[in-house]
DNA sequence: GTCTATATCACGATAGAC
DNA sequence: GTCTATCGTGATATAGAC
């Protein structure tokens, strides 16, 4: 990130601190531009505005539209992949849902244009993402998939597929955050507050663990108008 | 959409059936084309040159850039709410949801790249839509989270937040057109045949009608490891 | 290290030839 | 009705002044 220190003979902290900076005035600027208008919609003069600097130093900071775009891209993948820790058979199916789909509605509401930013990328056919989604990420997938099934051979759940239970879980949250202007346009609402949040991440909650017969602790779920 | 005729004397029945059949070509191809790149990220050029005709042409067809777009919209629109009949107190629930998601994910299977269109319009924050949300989409949910909530009130469900219901089916079942870059990564897949989509409809259906408590015709439904 | 000025090209749209 | 030529604008990127 910072390895031509050696050009400078002079230690400069205060162009260091200015750098640091004005690098995160223009990500900032840039995910709200990129998330708008997509890979080739944003311009960089209008992500310059944004950020309050001239176009040029945009360019001058992250050396190529691209390579800010990349960087963001990369960016998002890691906060993504933080809250993605390792499960196994041993684990209680009830908690470790509950937790993952808090987590991501979280980060969806954390990073609502990091998420819009991510989709937009898929939508147009993930040109910068082909390798991360048929690698990494397919991996991650298939891991989660065998726990899940091994789940359901302990009777811990219904054998249901996990590859699409995880769509599932993906795209009821963060719904929220990509489709936010439907969202908005359809309760009359200006924002989400944090109730409207956790009564969302309640009812996925519920939908999933319901849906999926999970049982907690080795009990059978409650069932019926007395549930919840 | 062809108030013109006035002008020209002759019927030119020829020029008609070339108008309609290069109409159709500009409107598939620009469907395509701003699917991938949303409004500002695609140009007449590209459309263009994806329809086989001169740039100039899909000008003089379209009007401009942004009237192809809203026409688009429309057409999209148009087919989204042709599988949205009404519903009564008096329908049956498991019915009414089986039939909707099925219908849901069937058109995201016809028209992915429609589906993408909304969603990329809708991450830009719906500039072309603001007012179908906030009108006509908006009074859409709200009959029909009404008709939800009377069938919590008569027990035939549990008393879940309908508009949260609604946005979990739009979301899990437009998923799989939206995302379909991520999804064909993840599965290593070329495409998602006939048989995956069936799949994908069970499931979908069955997670929500369990995980809503939906009684089949009354009865109280099946749960535990014997389910499905 | 920062920013102005500019090179080069693609954009949406249109005027006018056919 | 169709298509070529072109206009004015705004795009990314860079060269060079400070």
């Amino acid at each position: 990130m910072s390895q031509d220190n050696a050009a400078t003979k002079t230690p400069v902290r205060r162009n260091e601190a200015t750098r640091a900076r004005n690098e995160q005035m223009i990500l900032t600027a840039a995910e709200h531009i990129f998330s708008r208008h997509g890979y080739r919609g944003a311009s960089v003069q209008a992500i310059a505005e944004a950020a309050g600097l001239p176009k040029s130093n945009v360019l001058y900071y992250m050396g190529s539209k691209q390579a800010l775009y990349v960087r963001l891209l990369a960016r998002m993948m890691k906060r993504w992949n933080a809250l993605l820790d390792d499960i196994s058979v041993e684990d209680d199916p009830a908690e470790v849902l509950t937790a993952y789909i808090r987590r991501k509605v979280e980060l969806s509401r954390r990073h609502p244009e990091g998420s819009r930013l991510f989709a937009a990328e898929i939508l147009g056919g993930a040109p910068f993402l082909q390798e991360y989604l048929h690698g990494e990420l397919r991996e991650w997938v298939e891991d989660r998939a065998r726990v899940f099934e091994q789940w359901a051979e302990r009777g811990l759940m219904d054998p249901v597929n996990p590859v699409w239970l995880i769509f599932l879980i993906w795209s009821s949250t963060q719904h929220y955050a990509d489709f936010e202007a439907q969202v908005l346009g359809i309760t009359g609402k200006d924002a989400l507050d944090e109730d409207d949040t956790e009564e969302i991440t309640a009812f996925l909650t519920r939908i999933v663990l319901k849906g999926c017969g999970v049982r907690e602790k080795g009990r059978a779920i409650a069932v019926g108008r007395t549930a919840e």
